[in-house]
DNA sequence: GTGAAAGCGCTAACAC
DNA sequence: GTGTTAGCGCTTTCAC
């Protein structure tokens, strides 16, 4: 009963042809003033609701954007749960599409036809990937005109779509240096996966580069390397770092989970953060300034991140963008008690 | 060129008409085995991919379903950063819905009205409502026909729609009484804010219950009420309980989150969790587990809700359910490190 | 300035 | 069994 009003109701209200209501509706061609002002009234009166499914089809465009996730097990339970980084990611791309019009479509990502063919099943506007995913998909996906931002993508085929990351080496540059300010010399380097995780790879090379500066060589002893960024994952890091012993003092891990996982090993194992080890993070969750202790981390502003990537992507789908982009957010580090001198 | 080929190239390239070409892929009518082949064929060999505007437009059924969040500040980021719950939801109403076909549209609820709006210009097939929102809006809501289903609502208005909830008032006895069987006998209540939170109500029920069966009297002083689920507010009412020394040495709090910023008080001031007070939260999040000390907590399967409610809301929407459901998915004590013996 | 009409891609009577 | 055709609600040439 309310889906009955159709342009064609507004335009016999009005007592004009529904071209024109359209006309109006779209601020195109010169409509006069005054059958405008009909035209408007009659919307309103109707309360007329335009069908968007119509101006889809109609329009070749579905102002819907959508939002791909990683999937683990065919599901995105463990992604959310273990990472509320996405979530944080997500409500700024909600935030900047509502405001401009959009809706977004979440969906975890199955293989590269899927993905495809829920673009063009859709009518999506424009795609939003998060995460890593494989590089057959990004190939895939380059044959199809739609507009696609990548965030946290640092393989060779993302330079052909737009891309939004934050300063990741200088994120593992700064959590090193702050390690080796506070005279540490032996600083372990936890790794969600390095081989598989460019994000990570960038933080490491940070990493190396403040060891350089400060003279020291890489210990390839104090990298570990996970399989994913999760709390189990990190307490078996933490519980590897304890079979160490005083081989290292302090640890950079490159996520806040993968650092409060480790903690918590360290804690569970007699040892004291921030007396005995210390411990940087990297994202600064909210979780990390209640911990205890609370943790020293590498902050980035996640939300902006999703902010900055759907207007990135809007732009594009509206053609108010030319050439890819390509844009770092800045990072800083945030001092708080997981950390302490030598 | 993806999106060019219609049922019409398919309907030419099999040699027969668009609308058997539609009957076939609809399984509808009786179409003979020997077409039904050739369609298929040709809709292999084209690729042919449906376009769901247009089946969205013609059927006016989006096989999409809204999920509607409460907004803070205009935003969903509060509401994901302070508490990853209604992610692990998400995640379940995602998995249901990518295996039945349909799609999920995230949005933060606006006003009544808006809501409608979307429903009608999106041709939503139904609604998903996560958390509390005002009762005008289900009101409103009311004069659609689109099926809803409502998670973690107790409001009277609620009765009008699918329902549904953990059962929050055995969270709340289960947790109070094993603070009981602990030896407490001054147990604080922390609520999220209890005037305007029914999921808090019934906790609150719960845990009068069990006082009551201890012949416990309940008092009014150990009773905090804060404004939202955030660790900010749970710190914030960790310094109330402190302030109130040796009145109570236990807190059963309805959240974990809350629980979590409440430990961050108490140790920051010296006391230790669980010598000097036993905590229990709500909820059993993944961080719950990691924390220092691990938090004993009323675990429910969030996960396993966002499922239960995407399939009601899909049987709903097609017809396969009759009745209003009203579903109660169950809880249970999980005993961690933050309590003990009195 | 405004309107008639074709068409977006699909479905579903209805006819054959 | 299969095809014809009139919509679904909107946009958009192209006339007037």
């Amino acid at each position: 009963m309310n889906q009955k009003i159709t342009i064609r109701d507004v335009a016999k209200y009005a007592g004009v042809s529904p071209a024109t209501v359209s006309y109006v509706l779209n601020g195109v061609k010169k409509v006069s003033d005054e059958t405008k002002y009909r035209v408007l009234e009659a919307v309103k009166e109707l309360n007329y609701q335009p069908n968007f499914t119509a101006i889809s089809l109609s329009k070749r465009k579905s102002n819907m954007i959508g939002v791909m996730l990683p999937l683990v097990d065919d599901s995105l339970a463990t992604i959310f749960k273990e990472n509320h980084y996405y979530s944080e990611v997500i409500s700024g791309i909600e935030y900047v599409s509502r405001k401009n019009g959009y809706d977004i479509l979440i969906s975890g990502a199955g293989n590269p036809e899927d993905c495809k063919n829920w673009i063009t099943k859709r009518n999506l506007d424009g795609l939003l990937f998060l995460g890593t995913f494989s590089e057959n998909l990004y190939k895939e996906m380059k044959t199809l005109s739609t507009p696609i931002v990548l965030i946290d993508t640092y393989e060779e085929y993302a330079k052909h779509y737009h891309n939004i990351h934050v300063d990741d080496e200088l994120g593992g540059y700064l959590a090193t240096k702050h390690l080796l300010q506070l005279g540490h010399r032996s600083i372990g380097f936890v790794a969600h996966r390095l081989t598989n995780s460019p994000v990570d790879t960038k933080r490491f090379i940070g990493y190396n580069k403040a060891l350089a500066e400060a003279n020291i060589s890489v210990n390839q002893e104090l990298i570990f390397e996970g399989h994913d960024s999760s709390f189990e994952n990190g307490y078996r890091m933490g519980e590897k770092v304890l079979a160490l012993g005083d081989k290292l003092t302090a640890v950079f891990a490159t996520s806040d989970i993968l650092a409060l996982g480790i903690m918590k090993a360290l804690n569970e194992h007699g040892k004291q953060v921030p007396h005995d080890y210390s411990i940087v993070g990297f994202d600064d969750l909210t979780i990390s300034n209640y911990s205890t202790p609370s943790l020293t981390t590498v902050r980035q502003d996640v939300f902006k991140k999703g902010v900055v990537s759907a207007e990135t992507l809007i732009q594009a789908i509206e053609g108010k963008i030319q050439t890819l982009a390509r844009i770092h957010l800045p990072v800083e580090i945030v001092k708080r008690d997981s950390t302490s001198k030598r």
